[in-house]
DNA sequence: ACAACACATAAGCACACACTTATGCATTGA
DNA sequence: TCAATGCATAAGTGTGTGCTTATGTGTTGT
């Protein structure tokens, strides 16, 4: 089930904390460990999950894999959500009937 | 730090299946259990998880505790998610402009 | 008053998870 | 060719998580 993937993927913060970085542009997994202090096999294995729940894809250049993010898990979340548009504060309100073409 | 809880709270299927049932109508423990095979006690516990994630909140009444949604849980993932608005796909290219109001 | 009920909490247990160190596997540049 | 580099994987470890059984607390109806 990719939904209970995404979902456990998000639920860690330093998996949270990558993806955000990845989301500010694509980039190699040295370059995601700067100022990050985690380990290279840490970085590894989170990443390794994050692609598992589709979260993030990957792009092999030679020795180096570019990392970026991959919009089917966010989409995923993103129709989770709609599901309960009934309980979002009446200010984005507006959200609502544009979130039901969604549903098709 | 409740985002985290939230995202915590939110990776457990059996959680997000309450949270789904009771998106359908503000109901008691006892009746959140039925058609669910699970026990009371692991009921109560997740119910606290949920509460304390701010994705749920409960009314006492006499010997029953009622529970409902609480959007507040949600509005931190509506938030979370239009961070990375950037990458939905463009069909719901419209939504981006939207949130962008969110944001303020 | 008291039994039945709705729910919460405590304690213990099996398993999942995030980390570590060690090692493996390609690829690159000298 | 070979050392260095980028990354993945294996194995082990401490901690967190979700369950269980047992018990506690407050409320209701008789």
């Amino acid at each position: 089930m990719i939904e209970n993937d995404i979902f456990k993927a998000l639920a860690d913060p330093t998996r949270r904390a990558i993806f955000d970085k990845l989301a500010s542009g694509a980039m190699n997994a040295s370059s995601l460990r700067e100022g990050m202090e985690i380990s290279q096999p840490a970085m590894s294995q989170h990443l390794s999950v994050l692609r598992n729940a589709r979260l993030v894809k990957e792009e092999r250049q030679g020795r180096f894999v570019n990392y970026q993010v991959d919009p089917a898990g966010l989409n995923v979340v993103a129709h989770w959500l709609s599901k309960y548009r009934a309980f979002w504060p009446e200010r984005i309100d507006a959200l609502k009937t544009l979130l039901k073409d969604m549903d098709q």
